[in-house]
DNA sequence: AGTTTAGGCCAACGGGTGTTGGCCAACGCT
DNA sequence: AGCGTTGGCCAACACCCGTTGGCCTAAACT
């Protein structure tokens, strides 16, 4: 058999309910592959919601799932296409080459909640239950430490989302500009790196523990980090 | 030009001065039928340094340095031979696949330090220093890390690595046969977290520091992971 | 000397990849 | 109805990869 049994292509089946984040325009780019993610976008009438957008949408929730799971060189367009149930050109066609496609799925929104509101002693817990349930939600953060640790280019995007998202919500704690960014790099590297044992490396005794025996170890280390005394 | 100008082989250049680290001997571990090239090797009479080995040194240390900088896929046999002044082939017939190169190149020895012998609050600083000594004198620790990053089979060195050498270790600080995994793993998360984000992802901050501010801030965390009480 | 053998290069094969252009069907409009 | 646009598929190209077998030089041995 040659595995066709199922021609429906994308929009056929129902459109995932995960709240529309990639909008992935102008993907045409050799040498500078960010694209602006909503360059175009009028913020009355939101546009009437083409059909090929769930197409869209399957290929990046696809891209994502396969980019988690055999990291950048591996996930090969035919297979994100055969998973999304469409042709390999169609990704071409919509994000440009690889890189474009990849830069789509892998955009994400930490949504680091305001440090600065919380009570001094809980933010390491808070920092640690906030991205364990970000990861285990979806395969974004997967996909991107993978592909992070493949090249300079995977690298460069985990750079910007350090310094974009993770530096600026350290500052609420932290108002030492020195400071601040060794503390935030320690703390990346703590969560980045139980998230590597976990989610990549897949050490066992790192797998089996449970979300509250997570934060009960590594809530006190980020705490120190971001709040104790330097040495 | 197509680049040619030396066709010196490996064995011209001067034998570099490493200390013969890598046996590169039985490369077959996980399925590779890999033909031994030098069977009969009788334990006494130390073998007369063929011409040979001083190639098969530079294939691995070319690899090593591809591996760690480029990652399992892009770093390809061509350019590790290029490198190595040698034909493609001949690392085929040395190692007899990629896989079988890769598993020689990063066969490592932690030699980590008796930890029951040292002071009991000084073995977490101790595991650091020594760790971070290791990882800044080769490229054999950073090359596992990205491969290991990059799909199951290269996890799976990482895995056996931390099964036979830092668990062993971590089991004379903490005898209890339940906890002695968790807290390894933990060691492990913040060890290799720390190595991802300056060996790999480059995050700016922690590339700057210097040793001792790397002992100072991460040695109290592995203490407190080896030796604390479970909260 | 002559012969054997190890060490090395060359050219090629087969397969998989990203990417492209052309063709076709279904929908939306007047 | 007729026509243009949108969404999609197919087949192919060009490239690069790991891997193979044959041939050749230079060292080692007798």
């Amino acid at each position: 058999m040659t595995e066709k049994p199922a021609p429906t292509p994308a929009h056929t089946r129902a459109a995932a309910p995960t709240p529309a984040d990639a909008p992935a325009d102008a993907p045409t780019s050799t040498s500078a592959p960010i694209p602006t993610p909503t360059p175009a976008a009028p913020p009355d009438q939101p546009p009437p919601r083409r059909r090929s957008d769930s197409t869209r949408e399957a290929i990046v929730v696809a891209a994502r799932e396969r980019f988690a799971a055999d990291g950048y060189e591996r996930a090969t367009i035919r297979a994100i296409a055969r998973d999304a149930r469409i042709d390999p050109s169609m990704v071409m066609r919509y994000y440009g080459s690889k890189e474009g496609l990849f830069a789509a799925a892998v955009s994400v929104d930490l949504r680091l909640p305001d440090l600065g509101t919380l009570p001094r002693g809980e933010v390491g817990e808070a920092l640690v239950s906030h991205l364990f349930g970000l990861w285990e939600s979806s395969d974004v953060l997967t996909a991107m430490l993978r592909v992070a640790s493949a090249g300079p280019a995977g690298a460069e995007r985990m750079q910007a989302t350090f310094r974009e998202q993770l530096l600026p919500a350290a500052r609420q704690t932290c108002p030492d500009p020195e400071q601040v960014a060794t503390r935030a790099a320690l703390v990346a590297s703590q969560l980045l790196g139980f998230a590597l044992t976990r989610y990549v490396l897949r050490l066992p005794p790192s797998v089996a523990l449970s979300r509250a025996e997570i934060v009960a170890w590594l809530g006190p280390t980020v705490q120190r980090y971001l709040t104790a005394p330097s040495p």
